[in-house]
DNA sequence: TCTTTTATGTACCGATCTGTTCAGTTTTGC
DNA sequence: GCAAAACTGAACAGATCGGTACATAAAAGA
């Protein structure tokens, strides 16, 4: 096993940097709590930033990877299908380490657009688009591009919300509100 | 005009932390651009996390008058006065200076609940709910509650697609799911 | 005008930041 | 079992962090 401790690394500065945020966790912080000695981790890394963006392609594989997974396991027809996002949002929302999206909050404290950060991060809302839009042509739904793109707009309105706690039901409100979406498509 | 420095400090500042984000602000960038000497500062707030929630509070004001000023001036009908919210925010998206939500970045880059500028960004939040709860009252919905929370949802979704750049009129699909949601729900 | 308040500039403090150096130890492949 | 690769620990560099000290300058109130 050769690169073990490279994504022992990167997969332990997940948690913390989710945790505690980007800016906010020193490299100091990262040995301390990882065991890892920093004269590896800048063999591995050449530097914070560098670490940093292999922390989010990590996040966006893992995050999508675990979020169809739970889609496909419950093997429902396309409908039930687009509505089970927003049950798959609440196991996440309840989970007790949950602090919202990773990419939002690294688009927040990386700005710059040219930011590597930034554009990983739009990068993954992108193929989340995309695969809502798969999902609401299999619906036969009349706009399948427009449903996707309010869903996702319902989706992340429902983390911010749960991660900043001004709803009590953030994925429940959206869930119904995507019912309606939904049905108003189907009978146009 | 006594607190004059103190306000031009907060007003300037605001623009400098929404712009560049928190932790990435030091005070000697505070000092550089506002032309304010870093002595004065720490005269009108004690720490740097002092300054930061006055900003907050001083944007909550701000941008709160702002947005409700937009939709008084309008002067419409409650079911348009509800949808205007919409137009509201795409001329706010369509600013130069638009990145984004400050209280969405500042929860992100203080993420501890007991953190004031935390409970300062979700306070915010819960004072938009509770003016749109009203707006949906007078609009003479069924569920005044939901529908708040699921323009909430929208709007929050809204500006994130906005500022990640992931759609190209996050505000227009917005407007046209909340038309379906008021409507669905005036008919039942 | 004289006094009090308010703001400035600069130098400084200790802590922390990212990143490096280097000598020694552990692990791995053969 | 031996050589090569990978990892460690601790010390260190230079910059920057939030925040202070202090002496001077501007400004405001009476």
């Amino acid at each position: 096993m050769r690169p073990s401790k490279r994504d022992e690394l990167v997969r332990k500065a997940q948690v913390i940097f989710y945790r505690d945020g980007f800016h906010a966790t020193g490299m100091d912080a990262l040995v301390a709590e990882t065991g890892i000695s920093k004269t590896t981790m800048f063999k591995h890394f050449r530097t914070k930033d560098d670490l940093i963006l292999a922390v989010l392609r990590y996040r966006d594989e893992t995050f999508r990877n675990w979020f169809f997974r739970k889609l496909d396991d419950a093997a429902l027809p396309p409908r039930q299908r687009l509505l089970a996002v927003f049950d798959v949002l609440r196991e996440w929302f309840e989970e007790p380490a949950f602090k919202g999206c990773m990419f939002i909050k690294a688009s927040a404290e990386f700005q710059d657009p040219q930011n590597p950060a930034y554009i990983q991060s739009a990068e993954h809302k992108r193929l989340l688009k995309t695969a809502f839009r798969e999902m609401a042509e299999e619906a036969g739904v009349s706009n399948p591009d427009l449903l996707a793109r309010q869903l996702l707009l319902l989706k992340e309105g429902a983390i911010v919300a749960a991660h900043m706690g001004f709803d009590p039901d953030p994925a429940g409100a959206a869930k119904t509100a995507a019912e309606v979406l939904i049905t108003a498509q189907l009978e146009s």
